[in-house]
Order: structure tokens, then C-alpha cells, then sequence
DNA sequence: TATAGTAGTGACTAAGCGGTCAATTGTCAA
DNA sequence: TTGACAATTGACCGCTTAGTCACTACTATA
């Protein structure tokens, strides 16, 4: 549906620009050259909206960082993490300043056991690449050392969305990687031991329940045009609800649908789900 | 004054728990125990308020921090540095959530820009502590180090302010010392180098070249409806480009946008530009 | 061309906001 | 007890907001 898009794309810029609550519907509205009324053929309210932005944006950061991460070679694994968080980040960075002015805590419930439960999916994958780089080394450090690559991202990117500077996006990369290097073979003191980190995941919800990935791949298939990627789309919902087709077929299929821009949950999902690394 | 005082105490409670702009007026005299009117007897606006708030708190943890950093000793200076600020978030939990929640970019321009300044003093004694613990070993790596410092302290003040977990601030400490130790003595690699704090440092205050000024005005024209504000700006901007009008002509123009919630910026600007008190 | 049905409109409502001020209450010296 | 003044109140104002809905404009089929 153009108008969701067009909605999206819009609102998203004046979010980025005033933050969600300073900007009012009617802006909204007049930004995209359509009427109240119109708003509400899209979306139910405001805050639908706002949930629909961050899912959309966030399932697909998350999908690309997933994708990198699962690649086999271990060589330039810390790299292209960085490096593509970095590139999210800056292709997306509208988005990027809307997180940055809205923290999490400001939304109400819904919204925050939502990024919450991003900021968990992303914490395991991190933690996944630790433990295939580091491997024992960071047993009981691994938690300390996701906490501070996050707070590398973090910092490191509210300096250039803050302050539009051009970024070399290579350079950053590289020089995260020494950092984290460093830090994995050679700190010593562990400060988040597993108990803390136990009740820190409590209030997290783990949602990839077949059902739920049926739902997102319908909601998918909806949106899409025919294609291969639809075509391979319909053949995974199936393989979900009766597992019938070899694994090699699954992956191939997987493959299809990896770099469609609508989809990249969805393979974020199936991918768990049928454990293919 | 104690009812300013009891104001102070029971908003940053509201502010903590709903944020700023989500705490209205009447909820803080309910907290209070006192009526509406009571309230602008202490406080011109709740602008005001929020001001008083982040002025007593900053101006508090800074000093704190200074005064640890000022100690002759160098031997723990980097553990007490840590250990001072951790305790002072932890003193002023309410105060360090409100300032969570709340990042400087969703206030009005002067509070932007007064929290921008404190976070400049805070960045510049980082960088003295930086420079007399490790002297010239950190010539090109400091402005890094001292982002790593400030993201350390964010992700993890961050994990014990969302997480009410009970927190072991000597182990804190130390695992953060290890930390900047390492890489304070094993970078190599420089991301951010003189010029671009040159850059960080310029925007804020001394940015009013009547060409930004302009761009700024045409973006916020652009998202407003027609009315006395957009007239205002509209010739604001006119008389920006070829100056006509007679100052109080201007004056007037100015404070007819003062208040309009997306020409606060723009007014801020305008307001130095045409040296209007 | 007539018609049915969808897409789009914008004046409207109710609620909530920051801020004001005439009216009320409290205080204390005379 | 009185009266003058200060402190305090909360109904009220003007304004903005999210959301609604009776209406209109379009479009595609018959």
C-alpha cells in the first residue's frame, strides 16, 4: 500500500526532526500533501504508526546484523558487524535520531517491551559472535564485552548523527575492532556475571512461536508483488506448517528471500527456526 | 524556599517515572499536596522548573567530578573518577533517569544548549584526567579514549538504572579502570582526530551566518500551516535577506514566534542574529 | 452516460494542556 | 475582635491535540 510508505517516510522525517510527541498528526498530514482523514484510512492511531516505524526498521537492523554475523568466515567477522551497523545506521539515519531522541523509555508499555525485546535479539547475537571469536577466552567476560561494544555503537554514533560530519566508515570500523580486540584478550575483571544478566532477561518475551512467524510471513505476502521471493515466501510458510522439503531446498529458499527488503525478518526468523547458520 | 524546594523533590519523582513533557502541571501539585496557583508562585513556567532541576543536579555532579579529578594524587584518580560518578548517579538516581529519558535534543534551545555546555565541562576535565595519566602516550588517542570513557559510564549507569539491580560500585570501578588502562596503553588507531572536535565544539553558539539561519527558517515554513507565525516568519526571513523593517517591527515579529512549539530554534537564532534581549 | 462503490476531506468534538486571577483563607498586630 | 495584608486556591481561559464522521470527488464498470 503506497499511501502506508508514503505516511511512513514523511512522519518519519518530522520525527526525526521534532521527536515523536512534538509532532502532531495534522504536521503529518500536511507534510504528505493528504488530509486528517486520510491518516486514519492508513493507520488506527499515532501510535500504530509509530510501532509500525519501528518494526519495520528495526527487524530489518536486526536481519542485516544476523545475516553478517552468521557469515562462516571468522576473519573480518568483527569488522562487518561494525561495519554494517554503522552503514544501517547511517542509510537509515532519520530513523537513528528518532531512536536517539526517544529512548525507550518514553513510549508507553507495548513499545518498550518491543525495543526491549529488539535490544535482546541484538544482545544475542553479539554475544554469539563473541563466543565464536573469542571462544573460552571470554567465558565469563562475554557479557562485559557486549555491554561495552554496545556502548562503542552507542557513543560512537550519537557523535555523527549529533554533528553531521562525514564519517569514514572504515576507519571507525577498524578502530572498533582494535578496541574490542584489546578489551576480549585482555581484561581480566568480570563485573556482569550470569545472575545479572538472568534478571536482567525476566521481563523479555520469547514470541518465534510458528504461529507468530506464519503471521509475519502473511503479512509479507501481502505486500508483495509476485516474484521469486513471493514464490519462495508462500513455499516457507508451508514448510512451517508441515515440514515436508530437504534442508538444502529450505536454505536455497531462505537465500531467495535474504536480501528482499520486506523480508529480512521474516529470513531472521525462519533462519532460527530451522537453524540454518 | 521550602516550597520550591518540595517542588523540586516531588516533579523529579514524576519526571523519573513519565518524563517531562508526560507530567503535566496538575499531576506535580496533586504529588505536592498543593494547588495549581501555588506552584507559579515558585516557578514562572515549568520550563523553569526544568531548568532549576538540571541546573542544581549538573552543576552538583560536576563539581563532584572536578574536585576528585583535582586531587594531587594520581594513584587512584581513574577509580575515584568512576567510583565518584557511579555514586553520584546513584545519589541522584531520579535525576540520572530523568536525564535518560530525556536526551538534550527534545528540550527548548536554551536547555539544549546548556546541557551541551555541561557536557563540555565534563568532557574537558575527562581530557585533563586523560592527559595527566598517561601524558603524551595519549597525544592523537585522546578525544577517543575520552568517548570510550563517556560510553562505558552510559552503558553501564544505563544497565543499573533500568535494572534496579543492586550494584557493587568498587568492582564497577575497577573493571572500568582495566578497561581504559588497556586501551588507553594499546591503541593505536585514531578516529577522531583535532579537526573534528574543532567541529563537535562550533555549531551551538556561533552559528548564526544569516545563510544557516535562512535554512532553517524555509524548513520550518515549509511545516507550518498558514498563519500569524508563518507570516512572521516569512517576513523574518525577508528581512534577513534585505534588512527593511524597523527594529521594533522586528521585535515584534520575533515575539510572535517565540512561542510557537517549532520556531524555538528559529527564535533562539533570530534573536542573536538581530541582538534582541 | 449513469451508477455504485471506494478514496479522500476537513470541520468538528472532547479532552487535556500551561497559565491566570478574582475570590477565599490564614495570620497577626492593634 | 477587628481589619489589613499576604498566602493560597481552583474555576476558568485560550489553545492544541488525537481522533471522528457526514460529506464530496473520483474511478471503473455496465
Amino acid at each position: 500500500m503506497a499511501k502506508k510508505q508514503l505516511i511512513m517516510e514523511k512522519a518519519l522525517e518530522l520525527f526525526a526532526k521534532q521527536g515523536f510527541e512534538a509532532t502532531s498528526v495534522q504536521q503529518i498530514t500536511d507534510h504528505c500533501g493528504i488530509s486528517k482523514g486520510a491518516f486514519y484510512l492508513s493507520f488506527k492511531s499515532k501510535d500504530e504508526l509509530i510501532v509500525a516505524l519501528i518494526d519495520h526498521f528495526m527487524r530489518q537492523f536486526t536481519a542485516d546484523i544476523d545475516f553478517v554475523v552468521s557469515d562462516k568466515n571468522e576473519e573480518d567477522l568483527l569488522y562487518n558487524f561494525y561495519y554494517t551497523a554503522f552503514q544501517s545506521f547511517s542509510k537509515h539515519s532519520d530513523f537513528a535520531k528518532l531512536l536517539m531522541k526517544e529512548p525507550a523509555q518514553s513510549f508507553n508499555e507495548e513499545l518498550f517491551s518491543k525495543l526491549h525485546n529488539y535490544n535482546k535479539s541484538l544482545e544475542k547475537v553479539i554475544l554469539s559472535m563473541i563466543e565464536r571469536l573469542y571462544g573460552d577466552l571470554s567465558k565469563d567476560l562475554k557479557y562485559d564485552l557486549s555491554f561495552c561494544i554496545k556502548g562503542f555503537m552507542s557513543t560512537y554514533s550519537e557523535l555523527y548523527l549529533l554533528y553531521k560530519t562525514p564519517i569514514d566508515m572504515d576507519l571507525l570500523s577498524q578502530s572498533l575492532v582494535e578496541k574490542t580486540n584489546l578489551l576480549a584478550k585482555n581484561m581480566t575483571i568480570t563485573f556482569i556475571p550470569d545472575e545479572l544478566i538472568e534478571i536482567i532477561d525476566q521481563p523479555l518475551i520469547e514470541d518465534t512461536s510458528s504461529e507468530k512467524i506464519v503471521e509475519v510471513i502473511e503479512k509479507n505476502i501481502e505486500d508483495m508483488e509476485d516474484s521469486i521471493e513471493k514464490e519462495s515466501l508462500i513455499l516457507l510458510k508451508q514448510e512451517l506448517l508441515e515440514p515436508a522439503l530437504h534442508p538444502a531446498i529450505v536454505k536455497g529458499l531462505l537465500s531467495n528471500i535474504q536480501h528482499h527488503p520486506h523480508c529480512k525478518w521474516a529470513a531472521y526468523l525462519l533462519r532460527k527456526h530451522f537453524e540454518i547458520k
